[in-house]
DNA sequence: AATATTTAAGAGTATTTTGTCTTTTATAAA
DNA sequence: TTTATAAAAGACAAAATACTCTTAAATATT
């Protein structure tokens, strides 16, 4: 049960990577994040290249360039970043995946599903990215190989 | 959000079949269900196989061959059926992917997301595949293009 | 202006998942 | 025992996802 997609994880590790260091710089070199993330340098530069489309990040390009915030973490729901990075009809899915779901004929987990889907949905509306790096340790967001 | 695989869909919408079809047959065969749930019959049979491989169902082959229940559905639970389907771990992953779950230092998603995961845990050991079907229709399992 | 640096963009490769086709094996019936 | 039927098994193909490499564009520094 992957919830989030592969590149959907290393985009909220490198979010969560540039929340938790803000205070020491405003741009973050990709570069240097790849290496302290353990993630692929051109993936992560797509990546985080939607996150700018999306309007979240902003970039810059030459020496000292690199990405940051436009809003403050404080400011960016986990709500927003998911969308942006796994598709707007994240919360629209059905848990079993049956085709139709149907308010008019709902399975027996329908009901069931929805409360556990509007809550996830509130709970990342309402769940900050700052909020999520508060209790993060570096040593999480790396690989523990 | 694709909670549950392609592959695991079939399986579920095949099962749902069979377990409101129950009464008529005991032997159902995969060639027909292809054709009635709009699946590729090569790809149901190998997710069939894993089913009955995993001891869920029993297969015949030769004429009026096919695929029946060694449980009733009502003994079956979603949850062996999911753990076939999608694999032993189904249950165990993080809600975020990021590597090294940890209680030792925990995001502030991990309380709330080990609440669901046990919630639906503990729903799918609850709902048997009987239950599933009881307000299914058909045209819920059917592609409805 | 020339050069170095860094992201953007796009083509290309690898892996996984999904789906197809062919051959083999088991069973029933003629 | 021969033939037909249906699942099992495995090779193969297509699509989606994950990842890599090359080139272009923007910016800063000299
Ligand atoms: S009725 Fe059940 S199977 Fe259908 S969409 Fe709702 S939860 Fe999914
Ligand atoms: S602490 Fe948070 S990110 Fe880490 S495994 Fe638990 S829920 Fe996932």
């Amino acid at each position: 049960m992957r919830v989030i997609s592969k590149s959907g994880e290393y985009g909220l590790r490198a979010l969560l990577h540039m929340a938790s260091n803000q205070e020491n710089e405003g741009f973050f070199n990709i570069r240097e994040m790849s290496e302290e993330l353990d993630i692929s340098f051109h993936f992560l530069t797509k990546i985080l290249q939607v996150l700018t489309q999306k309007g979240i990040l902003q970039s810059y390009r030459g020496p000292n360039g690199g990405v940051g915030f436009l809003k403050s973490p404080e400011e960016i729901t986990l709500s927003e970043l998911v969308r942006a990075l796994e598709g707007d009809d994240f919360f629209d899915k059905c848990l079993l995946g049956l085709p139709g779901c149907g308010e008019r004929q709902p399975c027996p987990m329908h009901a069931y599903w929805m409360g556990i889907r509007n809550n996830l949905k509130s709970e990342f509306e309402t769940t900050s990215l700052a909020d999520l790096g508060k209790n993060t340790r570096l040593q999480h967001l790396r690989l523990i190989a």
